[in-house]
DNA sequence: AGTCTTTTTGCAACCGGTTGCAAAAACTTT
DNA sequence: AAAGTTTTTGCAACCGGTTGCAAAAAGACT
């Protein structure tokens, strides 16, 4: 159907590597054959094909980008971001969506029969058996929102999630909270151990500050909220929460207004990430 | 680096077509060589090449999928589901982010030069540019979210906009407001046009209800709330409105409420898409 | 055992390109 | 004009598979 490099090759009357030369970066061609080249493809409206390209060059410029987040409205700013960063560099993302049925083994082995040249994982909520099968696979992958990592393989890129825990803490404690809570994403998210620890830290140099802590079942809306209506169900809620993710934190706004409360009068909040909705004013 | 068919043809002691055809749904292969092809592979750790297959089954089991819309919290939701449907399918989704500085052509182009087995559009704010560049590109395209097309090469899937808007102004009538307005997206985006058309519509059938509308500049918070913002600043709002969307009902929220106003008890507002967000409660 | 069918197999050509290599063509020099 | 150099070109093999075809093997039937 579509018009192949030998089309082009009898038409310009060459043959069929000068052809392929004149699509190539820097090879050898005549500006003389180049011009011929051209012209007969662009009458033919030929362009050369990217797969079987890839066949002898052991290159498709392609991505898998992973991710298990389809439900924290940050990573729609993340996505947004990461295709258009590949996109600059000629590079498109294979989109991988890892559910709970997702066998990682599998989607290794499809990256891999894709011959993608490098995986993104973008989670930090990524259960371990996924995380090890991706570091298993042998191709250069890095994990963006992961933490440092034993591995060397493994390039890692993230925000230092400790000292996002200890700059939180600091700043509660500045404000002059006496009791104060950590309200984090799922117990084996990184992320939320990290931060947590960092917060903790960050505390024991205040130990006039009561601490306590505890997890939702996800980073969503749903789970923030209803962890944080637990929270206020308590005997003695504390006077100021420091939130995993934003997302939890809008949740918890939630259920603090719910609750006829309001921030920062009754309650002190601090989320992170910074998302796009977290600046739409009705929600506070 | 990667173990090749020829490879595993040697180990198992047979020729490369046997390989291919155990390999193959539906090929004729004796249970005997299967066998021996089956634990070569294994002990190789051998699975085809795609790419490589691709070239002479003429089928990538890519589809692209393409879209401008990384901003309205509702695509999160669309991707999720549209990128689980594929998988399931056993199709993989090539992500393409459309932004202003793209040109339709290139990425057009670009698809065809990977050998994509159909693409979807998921967008109804799409440019005509670049509506029209995937509909010549005939490779199969359906546009998710757009509208009954002239062109019959290109399947829509979408809601009946039109409908949605008669639906909305019944409903309004019905609730015995006066003075009712629509607030659009974009007015290029047909899905806008023709719920605006099928509110208008309905609304004729009751003479006695005044109508305005107007339009916000893009599908955002942003534009619904300063858009909005607009409105409540004339002389005479109206005492209800339907907005196209919900992101956009979200952003008008917020202007309603920072204006000192409650919905529904002052202003009447209707959304459209129950997105999951709409259900978070402390927006409103 | 011999003949006729049906199934399984390998050869070789092909999918759409790239690339090492040696020959041909184009310049330089003297 | 002949010899030496550099550039451009085409041939042929290859990337990792699939597939039509005819020969070989296996099974069915007298």
């Amino acid at each position: 159907m579509a018009v192949t490099l030998k089309q082009v090759a009898k038409r310009a009357g060459v043959s069929a590597s000068a052809v392929s030369r004149t699509f190539t970066q820097g090879a050898s061609v005549s500006e003389k054959t180049r011009k011929k080249v051209e012209s007969a493809a662009a009458e033919m409206g030929y362009s050369p094909n990217f797969l079987a390209r890839s066949l002898t060059t052991r290159r498709t410029k392609m991505i898998g980008l992973v991710s298990n987040n389809f439900h924290n409205p940050i990573f729609l700013e993340v996505f947004d971001l990461f295709t258009r960063g590949l996109q600059e560099c000629d590079l498109r993302p294979l989109l991988v969506n890892l559910t709970d049925q997702t066998d990682p083994e599998a989607s290794v082995k499809m990256l891999r029969q894709y011959s993608v040249d490098g995986v993104i994982v973008a989670s930090s909520t990524l259960p371990p058996s996924f995380a090890k099968a991706f570091r298993d696979s042998n191709m250069p992958v890095v994990h963006a929102f992961g933490r440092r990592s034993s591995n060397p393989q493994v390039h890692v890129v993230g925000i230092d999630n400790v000292e996002c825990g200890r700059i939180a803490g600091r700043e509660l404690a500045r404000r002059g909270y006496r009791r104060v809570g950590f309200l984090g994403g799922p117990a084996i998210a990184t992320s939320t151990r990290d931060r947590f620890d960092g917060f903790i830290e960050e505390l024991t140099n205040h130990p006039k500050i009561e601490v306590s802590h505890s997890f939702a079942t996800a980073y969503s809306f749903d789970a923030g909220r209803s962890e944080m209506c637990r929270l206020l169900a308590q005997m003695t809620p504390c006077e100021a929460y420091f939130c995993g993710d934003d997302v939890l934190s809008i949740g918890a706004l939630s259920a603090i207004s719910s609750a006829g409360l309001s921030v920062p009068d009754d309650i002190g909040l601090i989320g992170l990430n910074d998302m796009e909705m977290a600046g739409w004013e009705n929600i506070a």
